[in-house]
RNA sequence: CGGGGCGUAGCGCAGCCUGGUAGCGCGACGGUUUUGGGUACCGUAGGCCGGAGGUUCGAAUCCUCUCGCCCCGACCA
């Protein structure tokens, strides 16, 4: 893309709404822009950025063996009637009527509607195991949004449901989702602790959270720094072998995590006190097992193979995509802006040109980003009139991982500067060079999709 | 929902107390200049002051109502 015909609304001022960082830098770098209380629109930047992490969340999800599908965002009220959560879930829930007076609502969950789904199809524990996810908005309409996209109403959000026969296989399902959590965190470049958390309105009393550590995140946790030595890594899973997924969730749930709602200090004490670590987290996912509580409610059973009837056994399992963006930055920033991962950033690189209008410049940089489209590399150049220090100021704010400048200085020893936004390192090389060596950087990302 | 605050140009703000027909910085646009970390200078455009009603000869300014947004708390993924 280049930077003169793309939309990238950049503000050099901090929007004084904005109190936190991941909030004041996604307005700044043009990714988003506020529209009500909570509700945002997606400006191409953010929308790329979302779009990466969609990505790896659905293919994360197919790699488990989960099916996608897509379920609307407007719910009929008698689903939830069924279930009982139509008087239970208050005024967070957003409750419309349609032009015949019908009660509708805008979905903050879909345990019903899947619950609906299963029940009218399946029938058989044949059918079983199952597992359906989609990405879809949903609202919640909270009392009070803020801190951007972390806490809007409305938000893109990965959920999923199993159906098993029994609790063993719902269990199963439970540390596959625990699993493929793991490496979805992993790959957008974010550790997520998973910690024993409340069950809340969903049910359920297992239930692990998933927690980046931040400073600006909503909850206290308590843990043993051991747990955040542990990488899942590039290991190889079957997922449908019940020992290996049960052994990592054992890996990653053995050592003392959890949250303030769960906290318990008699427990903690026996974590050694150099170990004890007390800090603010951000959820981004939260996994459950509930049993029969849906299925019970709204008649989802299942002939087992004795021929009788049994209410089928489920779990769900979140992630909060929209709101990804918002922990991931507050996890990687400085104070120059956003560094993002390699896994989830909107370009691979960016080519800053220092001289537009030089025709040697101008020409080195058009076949640089020529020669990185090429090799399947993502590259925002900076083709506009400005100062290089204007320049430098956009891709440190946006946040690209790489940047390549290109100067007449350098050119005429055929070399350009290879930048690390992370690390703030520069290596001159040849043109060729570059595009090499950020091949070679983005393997990993590209070899990591399935 | 309780408490507090703010709506004036794209963004950040002043003006309001003490009514007299709107200003600054940044940005945008045009030019000169500059050219490896938001260059300097000159110029231009852009606002019926959130909305409605009222008081007044006259309202951004005073009064009433209303809408929106932000912050603290409670709540929450």
């Amino acid at each position: 893309m280049r930077l003169s015909r793309y939309f990238m609304p950049v503000l050099k001022e901090d929007p004084k709404e904005a109190q936190i960082v991941s909030h004041r830098l996604m307005l700044r770098a043009g990714m988003i822009k506020q529209q009500a209380a909570g509700i945002y629109s997606w400006l191409p930047l953010g929308f790329k950025v979302l779009n990466r992490i969609q990505q790896i969340v659905h293919e994360e999800q197919q790699r488990a063996g989960h099916i996608p599908m897509l379920m609307p965002t407007l719910q009929s009220a008698d689903l939830w009637r069924e279930s009982g959560r139509y008087d239970d879930y208050g005024d967070e829930m957003l409750r419309i009527k349609d032009r015949h007076k019908r009660d509708l609502l805008y979905g903050p969950t879909n345990e019903e509607m899947v619950t609906d789904v299963f029940r009218s199809h399946v029938s058989s524990y044949k059918d079983l195991p199952l597992t359906l996810y989609h990405i879809q908005w949903k609202f919640r309409d909270e009392m009070r949004p803020r801190f951007g996209v972390m806490r809007g109403r409305e938000f893109l959000m990965k959920d999923g449901y199993n159906f098993d026969l029994d609790r063993d296989a719902a269990l199963h399902a439970y540390n596959r989702h625990l699993v493929s959590y793991l490496r979805t965190y992993e790959r957008m470049g974010l550790q997520a602790i998973p910690m024993r958390a409340d069950g809340g309105p969903i049910g359920g009393d297992y239930t692990h959270e998933f927690l980046v550590l931040a400073e600006t995140g909503e909850s206290e946790v308590f843990y043993d720094s051991q747990i955040t030595d542990l990488k899942f890594g590039a290991r190889e899973i079957d997922y449908d072998s019940v020992a290996e997924c049960q052994a990592v969730l054992e890996e990653f749930t053995s050592r003392y995590a959890r949250t303030d709602e769960t906290h318990d200090e008699a427990i903690f004490a026996e974590v050694p006190e150099e170990r004890r670590r007390s800090a603010r987290g951000i959820e981004v996912g939260q996994i459950f097992y509930f049993g029969t509580k849906y299925s019970e409610a709204m008649g989802a059973t299942v002939v087992g193979p004795d021929g009788n009837r049994v209410p089928v056994e489920m779990g769900s399992h979140g992630i909060g995509v929209s709101r990804l963006l918002g922990a991931i930055i507050e996890a990687s920033h400085d104070d120059k802006g956003i560094i993002w991962p390699e896994g989830v950033t909107p370009f691979h690189a960016g080519i800053v040109n220092l001289k537009q209008g030089d025709v040697a410049t101008d020409s080195a940089c058009e076949a640089l980003y020529a020669e990185l489209k090429t090799q399947g590399l993502d590259a925002l150049y900076d083709d506009r009139d400005e100062r290089a220090g204007a320049k430098f100021a956009t891709m440190d704010l946006i946040g690209l991982p790489w940047r390549i400048t290109v100067g007449p200085r350098g050119l005429a020893n055929n070399k350009v500067e290879l930048t690390s936004r992370r690390s703030g390192e520069s290596v001159e090389m040849s043109p060729q060079e570059a595009v090499l060596r950020l091949k070679e950087i983005y393997k990993p990302v590209f070899d990591a999709a399935y």
